[in-house]
DNA sequence: TCAAAAGCGAGAGCACTGCTCTCTCAATCA
DNA sequence: TGATTGAGAGAGCAGTGCTCTCGCTTTTGA
């Protein structure tokens, strides 16, 4: 099982149901009963089988009762540790933005510190390659919502944002370190309101960057996931691009120009 | 009804359930009998019902039974005129597809023919306005795939490759007018599978735009459709950006330099 | 014209889903 | 040791997709 899971599920007996902890000070030292170890390994177990289900058939049609199936018990009996198909969905969501988080940044920590080119394709690559590994987790995170699903925020915003927040960082960085070209395009004006979400952003995370690359690195966000969305979910059609790497390549060194970074 | 809906239900007849045209040219002339005429009604109505079902719940709560309930009928009922819940998905993938092409057409006519920036941006502008008003009708063309859902490319190419064919072809016009930068980036290189892509779609489509327009006019389209579907899809957030029309507007601006369009 | 064929709607039924409720048994705790 | 709590089983409800059969009506063709 993946780090991801394992440190998810310790966050969500926290916010789940086993609101066992009143004082977090007088419990913190007490070693798990052998029930709350199982219950732990159960609640695992069911978003392990629940990621595979995931994977074979997709959101819409994952179901608590084949999960239940699959964990040798009868349907009724997941409900003690789920309370319902959406939370499972939101322990799939959270366990699959963690999983992307980590291999993001993962592949990004593993480029030179300067390498601020190397790293933005480092990131690309890495969403690339979980997105082709894992479809139904891409598409239940980046695809269309579930109907009447509506995400928890506060349980969701925090691994939701990973691979922007860190994107950002690599183009702050870029920018204070003298490598981002500050003056790309003088013809485009950042029109007012636009101008004032930007700032929010830009004080609410501490950069450095001028309106006109926030701008930009939004756009090569956009379009990132826009172009690994539709290899994913197939919208080039079966036979349109064979050489898929080059293309994706290729998209990635002509975003590097939109935003201005020298590599 | 839409234009789009009334022309698909005709289609929907010839290939569909009602194979009653062994020969064209022998029934052409016959006017439809009045059981013919409420079919096609009937289908008409199941298409309208099932457009409502998915514009408030979704493509994955999409029920026949519900449909069949509005249609004042009993559930099996439906099966005389849709194959199943598959083929009903059919039905308003097309639809949609059409009624999509149909207001982009509509747009990029309504811009002068020497205006191919004007073009580019009422295409993309049509797009945005669009998914937006149907977000469950782009989420069935553009989102997730549906699970176990393989939508039949006979029935979906032609409607479903209008938007990019028209892109293309703004941009190809533009090319063959001087009003494309050729040489945006010099400094990089279409690798060879890309460019044998790029050359296969240049023949079948009888363009004149070199490698380097092709490449950057695929990633304007991915782009494109990446920005609209963050917007429909909710990724931005719901607080992030309040001035979405002036940052769809900005996206298009930097886009449009991506792709060299002079304007 | 009249019987055969085809189309259509109703209804029952099967297997599946999410979810709730109750019952019983075992583990935990005071 | 007795009370409390958690867990699993099972029945049940309402919904789904889909199939099958049974009558009835419209259309067709000899």
């Amino acid at each position: 099982m993946s780090r991801a899971v394992l440190s998810f599920v310790a966050s969500a007996l926290c916010c789940g149901k086993l609101v066992c902890m009143t004082s977090v000070e007088s419990t913190r030292v007490k070693p798990p009963t052998p029930r709350e170890r199982a219950r732990t390994q159960t609640i695992a177990d069911i978003v392990r089988l629940g990621r595979e289900h995931l994977a074979l058939h997709g959101a819409a049609a994952l179901s608590l009762r084949a999960v239940a199936r699959d964990l040798g018990v009868v349907s009724s009996a997941v409900y003690r540790y789920v309370e319902n198909r959406d939370e499972l969905l939101t322990l799939l969501l959270i366990d699959g933005y963690n999983e992307l988080g980590d291999e993001v940044d993962a592949a990004v920590d593993s480029v030179l510190e300067s390498d601020f080119a190397g790293q933005f394709r480092a990131l690309a690559t890495a969403v690339r390659a979980w997105a082709i590994r894992e479809p139904a987790s891409y598409a239940l995170l980046f695809g269309s919502p579930v109907p009447g699903y509506q995400a928890p925020g506060e349980r969701t915003t925090v691994p939701g944002t990973r691979v922007i927040v860190r994107l950002v960082h690599i183009f702050d960085a870029a920018f204070r370190a003298g490598a981002l070209d500050a003056e790309v395009s003088p013809g485009v004006v950042i029109p007012e309101g636009l101008a004032a979400d930007l700032a929010a952003i830009r004080t609410e995370m501490n950069l450095a960057a001028p309106d006109a690359s926030l701008a930009r690195g939004v756009l090569v966000w956009t379009s990132l996931f826009g172009a690994v969305s539709f290899e994913v979910f197939g919208q080039y059609g079966p036979d349109t691009f064979k050489a898929r790497e080059e293309l994706f390549g290729h998209q990635l060194s002509v975003l590097q120009g939109v935003v201005g970074l020298q590599g």
